[in-house]
DNA sequence: TAGATTGTTAATCGATTAACAATC
DNA sequence: TAGATTGTTAATCGATTAACAATC
């Protein structure tokens, strides 16, 4: 990596591989620490984030150095150290589009406000489902219409795209025009963005598909355990 | 990769990253072949895939050659081909456990069957969802309770956890004594599993945190534009 | 001191990319 | 033939791993 554009802020480029394994170790520390455990050594928690004692280290020390030698981590402070460094703490505001059963389910979903996460909007289409109140955690949010779509995304960093895949990339030309420039999307289908925009999509069924094939290729077994 | 034990079925190993891209191109191909084109470019295909086409026409290449020089790809025969290699054209049987709003988003999407996934089976434990009967593509499924999940995952080769994250790795369990060894977990938390067992888990919070910090640690887009 | 465990090094492995010869 | 596009090569890049010196 060496695009050095602009005045670079130092901050030594961290391994996407390793960005992407960081909110797994955030969520075995949490158990942890609601556990009681204090202190962890790089085995227990690798085995317990699934990944081997010399990635988890690795992956820790491109953030710093957060663990005593011959001792181990502390578990309320590596923790704190990796949401700080996340950036976890400042909570995001997210407004999902579509409330059907997946968006019910991500309204619902707990984890999110534990992850730095905060719904501020619904939106759909259905009249039937415009009007009504979900609890997203300890909020309630009402459901609103797709034309007020450009108002709740104005107060949101992040979109989420619950639609049925025909709307899909309306919504989120519609999204991106208002300003948001993070998506997430169910919709089994490619979105094509302006530049700059971070599009992350999961599709259950290519999910399904991945998993099936890796079964039938690896008859026997090469480590196991996956995350 | 040189993990020659046994006697090897020859099938030149296809990389892990090529397998996880197929599933997008099969989707993109439905797509063209849907909207009556017949032949498409590796440029094409690719920007449509969200991936550059060199990556495209390496990762084909693997399976075998199934274009032609100077022309292109036949969308109806790229498609055939890549689904035969993934094994999609023989339906796999999958048993959702926890068939709250998470599961009936699972049970009530399109995209199971085009994908070659068939549900043969929902369990839960709440008497006011027990005996209830979901819409699953084309079947009606009876909701049993947890007490049938031996019986009814007999019957399935793939689990998805969809129950609260409590439960998860008791219900994993029992799907693993059960005969299953392919299983796709919602519950943000990680299974541990005999080997060769292959879990593949979606928690909704770690994909918004990666997303979120992605953009935060490029803000100034390096190409954007992800599948 | 002896035992344990981190943080880092260097070697290996796998994936991406650009370029182009082969060929329609 | 001229233009287009594949399939493959070789170079580059990034991620994983094992081993161990540093240090509690």
């Amino acid at each position: 990596m060496s695009l050095h554009i602009a005045p670079s802020r130092a901050r030594a480029q961290v391994p996407t591989a390793t960005i992407e394994r960081l909110p797994a170790y955030l969520h075995v520390l949490e158990h942890l620490r609601d556990a009681g455990i204090t202190t962890v050594s790089s085995v227990d928690l690798a085995a317990r984030s699934g990944v081997t004692s010399a990635k988890l280290r690795k992956d820790l020390s491109h953030l710093g150095s957060y663990g005593t030698r011959g001792v181990g981590y502390d578990v309320d402070f590596l923790h704190r150290s990796i949401a700080d460094w996340l950036g976890v703490r400042q909570p995001l505001d997210v407004v999902i589009v579509g409330v059907g059963n997946l968006g019910h389910a991500l309204a619902a979903y707990r984890g999110f406000a534990g992850g730095g996460f905060r719904i501020v909007g619904l939106i759909d289409v259905d009249p039937d489902v415009i009007g009504r109140t979900v609890a997203c955690g300890d909020a309630l949010i009402t459901v609103r219409p797709l034309a007020d779509l450009e108002f709740i995304a104005g107060r949101a960093q992040i979109g989420v795209i619950a639609t049925p895949d025909a709307s899909a990339q309306a919504v989120c030309d519609r999204l991106v025009a208002a300003g948001i420039s993070l998506i997430l999307s169910f919709a089994p289908r490619f979105l094509s963005v302006a530049p700059g925009v971070e599009v992350r999509a999961i599709d259950m069924s290519v999910e399904l598909q991945i998993l099936a094939f890796r079964q039938r290729q690896t008859p026997l077994s090469a480590g196991a355990v996956s995350a």
